[in-house]
DNA sequence: CAAAGTAGTGACAGATTCGTGACAATGTGA
DNA sequence: TCACATTGTCACGAATCTGTCACTACTTTG
């Protein structure tokens, strides 16, 4: 869940003092000299964070902000101005232009990874891995299962089974296999018991969702979106 | 409130005489005559600020700063490197592995008691980091929980537990992740002390609110607003 | 249709995991 | 020094999960 920073500044030195003080927070560090290299990279990396000095030649840093509030792409992008200037007015237009927060220089590390982290808490309610099929939803970060918007509960087992098969879609699996795959090679229970746990897990999808669970007869089962027609 | 300051030097002479110096100045001191000792005493006492020899016999003073700087417990922690060189690389290269300031011997302690409070101050962010969630709101700079605009007390252990779930909402985290992340990695501790822990944190927030602190079984436990259905 | 094979289902006992109160050790401040 | 708060550990019981079985329902085959 490293988190990357996009630092723009036309001063090299700057630049790489910044990113060994971010590096070492455990960010990841992106850079750009001018304007035009920031957007683009802003564009294509989609950065957690900005870092934007306010003096830069060409398109100043409140032109860039105001740049990148404006495309949809990269609005949601949260902006922390570097200014070496303290006086009022400039904060006053830094924000107007979309900045979250602006920084003084000369600034220490700490004081600026406190401030980014600060932004990014407000920010990044932390992205998470979440897979949807059907208004099922499965998220490996909270481990949770939601349909329709509505967490549901299952036991440890089922959820396994859940993740495993929700990421190997369109595939049967003999019990064997699963067994493998979701109780781990070194294990030996029944197959028949896979079954059982198929059924819990049907039974926890409900009636409008455990026809993703599919019996293949003769060989497993398979998670599928698509409903079979009967001959 | 006195604040603790971690005094790290070989020379027993040097010691003493800032340690004078800063009792005077009304700030509780401990030493460190090498970086072992020091790394231990920092992860122990947690102290305010870290005064920090450039040159020390076995881990010299950049390498431990790095080093506090990587571990989580002591990341946060303002260092002042005490150097008798006043090359301009030093300056560069100590403010690299994550030091905040750094002072040239010889100093008046008038100096250093200046910079400390300066680092000091910078330290504690002026911006009130609130994080907010169902009436719970926990603010990290004044480091107080409150329900509903009541205050509540709990542990220490318990704040920062409380203080790191709610800044990572929406996951869930083993015992061992916890304990890394709360106590710290150097900490040994049973992993079940977690499940104590929590029971004293849900204790203090009391019926109404913690469900907010939900059990994953198998796994851990997870801070969330959103209630499971059961099946 | 009968027989055989395959999967669904409910129940249950044992195993795991978690909640909880108690306690001793330690730290802290008066 | 004493009272008090905090912390980590433990032991016990409660809650939940798990694997297995027995039985039923259904499907395929001959």
């Amino acid at each position: 869940m490293t988190q990357t920073v996009l630092i723009v500044d036309d001063e090299t030195s700057i630049r790489d003092m910044i990113a060994i003080s971010l590096e070492m927070a455990d960010f990841r560090v992106i850079e750009a000299d001018n304007a035009q290299k920031a957007l683009a990279l802003a564009v294509d990396e989609r950065p957690d964070l900005i870092l934007l000095d306010w003096m830069m030649p060409g398109t100043s840093g409140v032109e860039l902000a105001r740049r990148l509030k404006r495309e949809e792409t990269t609005k949601e992008i949260p902006i922390i101005l570097l200014t070496a200037k303290s006086e009022e007015d400039n904060k006053v237009q830094g924000l107007e232009a979309g900045a979250d927060d602006y920084i003084t220089k000369p600034f220490s590390p700490r004081e600026l990874v406190a401030r980014m982290r600060a932004v990014l808490r407000r920010a990044t309610p932390a992205s998470q891995n979440i897979i949807e099929v059907d208004g099922l939803s499965v998220n490996t970060d909270s481990k949770r299962v939601s349909i329709d918007g509505e967490p549901i509960d299952m036991g440890p087992t089922e959820y396994r089974l859940l993740a495993f098969f929700i990421s190997h879609q369109e595939r049967a699996y003999s019990r064997a296999q699963l067994l493998d795959q979701v109780w781990g090679a070194s294990v030996y229970v029944e197959e028949r018991t896979v079954d059982v746990h198929i059924r819990r897990l049907r039974k926890a999808l409900g009636e409008k969702h455990d026809y993703l669970i599919q019996t293949v007869r003769g060989t497993g089962y398979r998670f599928s979106c698509q409903r079979s027609r009967a001959v």
